[in-house]
DNA sequence: CTGCTACGGTACGAAACCGTTTCGTACACC
DNA sequence: GGTGTACGAAACGGTTTCGTACCGTAGCAG
């Protein structure tokens, strides 16, 4: 354990490096949770300096609300699918999000609580965890609605990701484990679909 | 402060203190949380010695699971309201749940990180928390199909836990505060009864 | 009344964490 | 090359939690 890794960190605080920092406090905050955070942890596993957090950040609050805010990995919103209809739209959706956004529920529930406390970190969370989630839901349902497949005032994004992400996250929490796509599709074809008014014609082939 | 309060607790452990001591553990829960929580809390609180809390109990898993299994308040569902239209029944509902069922969501966020280590927890959690909503809502879907209101397969119950309490939960902790009854009231007319093919003919007097 | 048992209260050591501080060093700029 | 600055490593005191141990006392049985 002479700890001599691929790549030694030292040297001073560039931008990169910051981002490894806060990768690293991405990561402990989805798994160990906000309480459990500790400088030592993340000074180990982004293999600083304790001295060198707290010289940059102001305490604990600061360094995860900068890490939160900070820009997440390189690929962002790769894929804006564009099915053909609605739902093949949102069984996309539902596949990226338990593909690549699984990391985000683990990061939602490690922050729950803390949220109550610290309105700063909801805030921060929301903007990090919900906004592009919103963005590309937003997009599919744009789309349905110029091709005409739902009718009338066009749906609240905000209702349709609450709807969606909602269930995931209380499933998560109450199995204790990630929810899988298929239910995610189930769930989407039960109460997605006919709550958007979208007779779901081919509701049989779920497989 | 000299704490000789109403009833001094003193005496041995009988079934009525245990469940004091479990009222104890739930409320502590419900502030703090699982991490946080902790024997000398829970003695303070429940006035009784740590000591005993380890004679009685193995440690904090043993006693949180404990006091989660325990029966909850006396008055348990006191209402199937029934007001006669699936949407007065949901309404009634979301009622009832903002109104009583608040410290249920704190505990479920007290709970949610811990439930992914301890599976124990999940299931304590599940059977406390979902069972009796899961009834109440049931209870609902049936009066509504035997009106005929909802037509067709009767939906599942577990949707329709999950299309409520999801978002709520979810709304809860990005927002920090909690779920009020007139978006819940606006979510079912949105989402829920749409879902479930009821028109919601008279959906314009949400006030 | 006399033990016996169980509880309340307190104190304790070990361990973890926090925030700070010190020291030695490596890089950067002049 | 010399100087200043920022970093890594480690130590420190203060606080919190955990689990245990001790003592005084209240309830119950004989």
């Amino acid at each position: 354990m002479s700890t001599p890794p691929p790549h030694a960190p030292r040297g001073r605080l560039t931008a990169e490096r910051t981002a490894e920092i806060y990768a690293a406090v991405i990561a402990e905050l989805a798994e160990s949770g906000y309480e459990r955070l500790s400088f030592d942890n993340v000074a180990e596993s982004a293999r600083c300096s304790k001295a060198t957090l707290y010289r940059q950040w102001d305490g604990k609050l600061d360094l995860v609300v900068s890490a939160l805010e900070c820009e997440k990995g390189p690929a962002e919103h790769p894929d804006a699918p564009d099915t053909g209809s609605l739902r093949g739209d949102l069984r996309g959706w539902a596949d990226a999000f338990v593909a690549d956004h699984s990391p985000d529920i683990a990061l939602v529930l490690g922050l729950a609580r803390a949220c109550r406390e610290q309105p700063e970190l909801a805030q921060a969370l929301h903007r990090r965890v919900v906004s592009d989630e919103a963005g590309r839901l937003g997009a599919a349902l744009r789309r349905a609605v110029d091709r005409g497949e739902v009718r009338g005032a066009p749906p609240a994004v905000a209702h349709v990701v609450s709807a969606m992400a909602g269930p995931a996250l209380l499933h998560d929490i109450l199995t204790g484990e990630a929810v899988t796509a298929a239910s995610l599709h189930q769930f989407i074809d039960a109460v997605v679909l006919p709550a958007l008014g979208v007779p779901a014609t081919d509701q049989g082939d779920t497989a």
